[in-house]
Formats: C-alpha cells, sequence, structure tokens
DNA sequence: CTTGGATCTACAATCGTTTGCAGATTACCA
DNA sequence: TGGTAATCTGCAAACGATTGTAGATCCAAG
C-alpha cells in the first residue's frame, strides 16, 4: 500500500501538473522548469520515496534498461567473471542483465535470443558465439557485441582473448625449458577459441623453428575433459614422440593428464601439459597445471563499455568490426619441466 | 520495421476490435469470443508474427514475469547450479530470473533487493539468507522463497540442504572407519549452513558416543580457503588429538589440506579429511575429497516451484515455514582412510 | 496601452495492452 | 410476432510515465 507512489501524487503533493513533475524530475529537461518549482518536487520526490515505474517509463521511451547476456554454460567457471564484469558496469547505470545459457546448441541460442529480444532487451552480448554465427533476422536493430568468442563475420564489435599471444607464452616457456617436440591438443575448430589457439600454435612452433609435423596436432571434438582424454589417447596412440602437450585449454589439459596417467606416463617427468584459461582450482590439481590466465572480468567489462557506445552512437553502419584482444598471461606452475634426457620409449 | 506488430495491427487484418484479438489471444478469455472468430485472430496473429509486448502488457497487468534472485557471489561454483535450477522450472512458465550478488554483505543484499523490487520483479528467491536476515520494509508484498540458507525467523518459505543428515553420513562414515577422535572445523555462525552442521556434528558424535569434547571443534570465520586454513592451524597448535577432521565445506577441508601439508601430516595417513558441498573439482585435488553432494540444482528448481506456488496462492499469511531439507549423499573419495595405529606424536 | 518575446506550466496524446460494461445480434419460446 | 435470454463484439478507460504544443503570465519596450 505505502508502495505504489506515482508520478501523479509526487505532482499532486507539490501542487503542479504531472508533466511539470516529470520534467522537474528528469535531470535532462530540468532547466525548462522554474527552478524552485523544481526543487519543491525534487523535494517532494524524495519524502514520499517516488520511484518511477519502469515499465511505464519503457513503454513510453521503448528502452527497457535491460541488457540481454547469453552463455554457453553458466556452470562453466569461465562465464560467471564475465558475467561480473558486465553486470558491474551496466549496474551502475541503471541497467540489469539478464543471463540465459543455451548449453552450447545454436538452435537453441537462436531461441534464446529471440525470447530475450521479446523481452526487449536494450542490447545483447553474446558469449555463444560460434565462427558461423548467424543472428535471428530482424534482429538487426538490437545491439550487439560479442565476448570471448568471435565470428567469422566481424559482423559484429567482439572482445576476446589474445589468443596468439597466449600460446606465444606457453610455447615460449616450454622451448625455453628445452622442449623441441611438442604436441597441441586443440579444441573445437567451429569456435574461434580453438581454431585461434591452433592457428597460434603452428605459427609459433614454427617460428621456433621446430619441427611441427602435422601428426603431432589432434583434435578435441569439444572444450571438455572427456575429449580431451579421447584426443590424448589417439595422440598417444599414434607412436610420436614429444615431450610436452600444449592443450586448448584446461579441462582438455585434465583430460590429457588422465590419458597420460592410464599409461603410467608422469606429468611433468615424462611430458609437460599446459592448459589455457587458468580456472578455477587448477592451482590445486595434482600436478598444479601451468596455464595462462584470460582476464575475463576484464573482458566482460570491456564489452559492457563497447555496447554502451553502440547504445548511444547511432546505428553503427555494418562495418566490419575487427576483435579487440586482451592480453593473457603465464602462470607457471608444476605440470612443466625440462624434458627427460632420454626420449620416451 | 518488420519487427512492431502490435495487436492493432492483428485486429486491423483480422478485422475485429483490438479488445477482441485480445481475448482470442488470451487462453483465459477465448471462450468468450466466437470460435471462429478466434480461430481467425489466432492464424492472422501467426501468420504476422505477432507478440505482446510485455511492457505495455505487464503495466496494465501489474505483473513483469520476473523473478528476481540473489546469492552471494556468482563466482562460488555453488550458485549457477541454483540458478540453473530455478531458470529451467521458471522459464518454461516465461519467467525471466533476474540476478544480483550482494558479495555476502547483508547491507548490499539490502539494496539490491530494493534495487530489484524497483523493477518490480513478481518473486523473489534468495539465497543470501544471512541467520538474522532482515528485509527492507515495504517487501511484505513480493512473494519470496529462501535457498540454501534459512533465516532463523522461518518467516519465508526456504528450500535448503539436509545438514544434518550429511554431517550423520560424514561421521558415520569416520567412524567405520574406525576414528573416535574426530575434529570439526566449523563454519560461519550466522549462516544456517554453519551453524547447522555444526549442531549436528555435536550431536552425531554424541550418539556414537564420541567423547567430543569442545575443544575438537574450531571456528572458521568463513567458508574459505584461507579461514578453513587458519582455523586448522589453531586446531593443531592446540595440541588436542585427533584422527579426522569434518571441515564445514570442501574450501574449508582445503585450507586444512594446507595447514596439515605445512606441518608435514599427511592425508588420509596421518589424519583423515571430509568436506562438504561436493564443488567441482575436489574429485581432482590431491588427494581427491570426500565429501559430502547436495543437489543444489534440484534445490534451485523446488525453490522456484515453491515460489511459483506463493505467486499463485493467496497472501500466504505469515505462517511460520519450516524449511524443506533435501537429502544429500556421500561421496567417498581418498582423503578418508582408516586411523594409523599409534596416535600422532 | 499594446505588442512581442521570454519563461514557465498545463493539456492531451501516446506507448500497447487488458477488461468492465453496454450495445448489438441472434435465437428461442410462448 | 414480440419478448427475453444468450452470445458475441465494440467502446473506452485504465496502467504510469514522456513529450509536442498551446496557453498563461510577466516584463520591457515601442
Amino acid at each position: 500500500m505505502a508502495d505504489p507512489v506515482t508520478l501523479k501524487d509526487v505532482a499532486a503533493a507539490a501542487g503542479v501538473h504531472v508533466s511539470t513533475a516529470s520534467r522537474a524530475l528528469n535531470p535532462e529537461t530540468r532547466s525548462v522548469v522554474n527552478v524552485d518549482t523544481a526543487g519543491r518536487v525534487l523535494e517532494v520526490a524524495e519524502r514520499l520515496g517516488y520511484r518511477p515505474h519502469p515499465l511505464a517509463r519503457g513503454l513510453r521511451t521503448n528502452r527497457t534498461l535491460t541488457i540481454g547476456m547469453v552463455v554457453p554454460d553458466l556452470m562453466n567457471p569461465l562465464f560467471p567473471p564475465i558475467y561480473a564484469g558486465a553486470d558491474a558496469v551496466l549496474g551502475d547505470l541503471g541497467y540489469s542483465v539478464l543471463v540465459s545459457s543455451d548449453d552450447d546448441d545454436p538452435a537453441k541460442g537462436r531461441s534464446v535470443v529471440v525470447a530475450l529480444m521479446e523481452r526487449r532487451v536494450d542490447g545483447l552480448i553474446l558469449a555463444n558465439a560460434h565462427r558461423d554465427l548467424v543472428i535471428p533476422t530482424r534482429h538487426s536493430k538490437v545491439p550487439t557485441v560479442l565476448v570471448n568468442r568471435s565470428s567469422a563475420s566481424n559482423e559484429f564489435p567482439a572482445i576476446v582473448g589474445d589468443d596468439h599471444a597466449g600460446v606465444g607464452l606457453v610455447v615460449g616457456h616450454l622451448v625455453g625449458l628445452g622442449h623441441t617436440a611438442i604436441a597441441h591438443v586443440a579444441g573445437s575448430q567451429d569456435l574461434s577459441t580453438g581454431l585461434a589457439r591452433r592457428q597460434a600454435f603452428v605459427e609459433w612452433t614454427n617460428r621456433e623453428g621446430l619441427d611441427a609435423h602435422p601428426e603431432l596436432i589432434v583434435e578435441a571434438g569439444a572444450f571438455r575433459t572427456e575429449e580431451g582424454r579421447a584426443a590424448c589417447d589417439r595422440l598417444l596412440d599414434s607412436g610420436e614422440d614429444f615431450t610436452a602437450i600444449v592443450a586448448a585449454n584446461d579441462l582438455i589439459a585434465l583430460g590429457c593428464y588422465d590419458a597420460l596417467a592410464q599409461r603410467g606416463i608422469s606429468v611433468p617427468g615424462d611430458v609437460s601439459v599446459t592448459g589455457y584459461n587458468d580456472m578455477t582450482f587448477v592451482d590445486r590439481v595434482a600436478p598444479p597445471l601451468t596455464t595462462v590466465a584470460v582476464p575475463y572480468q576484464e573482458m566482460g567489462g570491456a564489452a559492457a563499455r563497447q555496447l554502451l557506445d553502440l547504445l548511444v552512437g547511432e546505428v553503427g553502419a555494418g562495418a566490419p568490426y575487427p576483435p579487440t584482444r586482451l592480453a593473457p598471461e603465464l602462470v607457471v606452475r608444476e605440470s612443466t619441466a625440462p624434458p627427460p634426457e632420454a626420449k620416451r620409449s
């Protein structure tokens, strides 16, 4: 009962028309109303605890102050920081962020996007992009930015990690330890991260003058432990010689741990392993994983700021947007060591 | 341009008044309109791809189809499953869930709750309750349920884990292994979980006939690794003899790992350690942690259903609600073993 | 005294729905 | 055939804000 204090109430209590009250309350239009009428309205509004009704306001202004965000899976510890980063900057400006998961299924991804659009979100932050991202039609009008993963078309601004640099860090680290035969367990190639890390791997190994024949690269179907284990098994079965594995992410690295352990190959005694992402707790597995830390929270924040630019700016005329890349950091732990003197048998 | 197809458009295209169209579209009122007029309207709406404007609808009906959820920290892997569980059941009914974090700060908690209320959420799911939970005034009208943690007052329905049973499982497990001197590193006592687990610990050890003198119980200030480590240090410094530690949650258990490791005490060789929650990756730490799995996802789902009941039901007349407790499950791993023959020196 | 321009405020339409009510049409029965 | 009930549909008023436009007031200048 005490709650619904409406603009009309404020106007009445201040002895002015509701439109005047509205203008007085809005900083943009406040100048048009007499300064002490405005003061009175402000004071009354404060006293009554007036809060504008977001639906009424949104209906009129056609803005909801809501941003939609879609992630592949909130339970993957990668994404909460992205959300948190975005929410922090958007929250300060009065926006709320509505998250949805799509389980990395493009079809479901499209349907949650339309659901979000039907809710009339003012903008979209997509952390679920596949390389061949396609957005439901009539979407064109909702400002959108990509985060963590970019799409092939560069159709939207994207904030991602600098995978090329990150892979450079681990390759450099391994080479520095003396490794010359390095394998790569790649991730999904229809995700920009999986593709970029693989490309970076071949480029850096070439640049280091290593003999990176293609047999040293295997592909895990997805960024998951089980797939990583299977891929690593194939690598081991191939009979190739190597003393280090660069895994496309931490989960795949853990899969490698499993595959190696089962064959009695010790990490890092026989083979060094590196991950990517520095997920929570990979500092506590055995052995603690050498990996690459990606500033996910800043990434979310940067995406939010980028989106805000789009929101104020004019309709960014579809110009291709080259992705913005955030610098990662090498985290050396105990899963990497110099290669053994003798080759594995 | 193609997007904003309004009810008026549908009505015009179907040759009826907008009010008729509205009634035809709403299953509740459809019976009142002629069956083939209704059919025509439905067909036209489908063809034009009509989508009701949620703000307009909400403004009129005074419902937003939005549920607010507040968690202490989304980056704690406990909470995403709760969210996912709730979102799954609510999403099916057209609700969206808006999450906020309060960093376990009651003051911030209150402010995010009012923010949510100002957004006119239809209901609240609070996963952040402290025992002395107080809700901002005029809140009374927003249906609310607690999840994971209950409050002392039982003022709202709460869906929580059965901590008493869970602690019973680990104590039983340890006793079964032959332990007779068991210590407890408790969590925050102003959280229902911390308190309940501690109480359950004394009750079960008594029931097992163990000599549980109070010195065997120490308190970690918070459910965090660092606090767990510090508390465990105090326990070790006290000179008490024990062969097992029941930690109030997994993070505290990991803190115990650290404290024990530093003194060269082996787990589980010298001391067994148990956790609580079965967080992601505690199966991969060294040694893999024996813990209690709590069905967080179901918990979120149950909370959502409970809330839905509140939403349809009348104003649940403040009757005290005894918490609903979900059964946990013991997960035995390698951090527990029979006690050493000789006592620790 | 009138006119013109500044300043301010009020009126009213609008955003897209839902919904009480009244009017219209049809049909049925006496 | 006339009356009445049953069925349907349209009118218009909300919901709570924003905003273009017109009118009121005041003062100064002609």
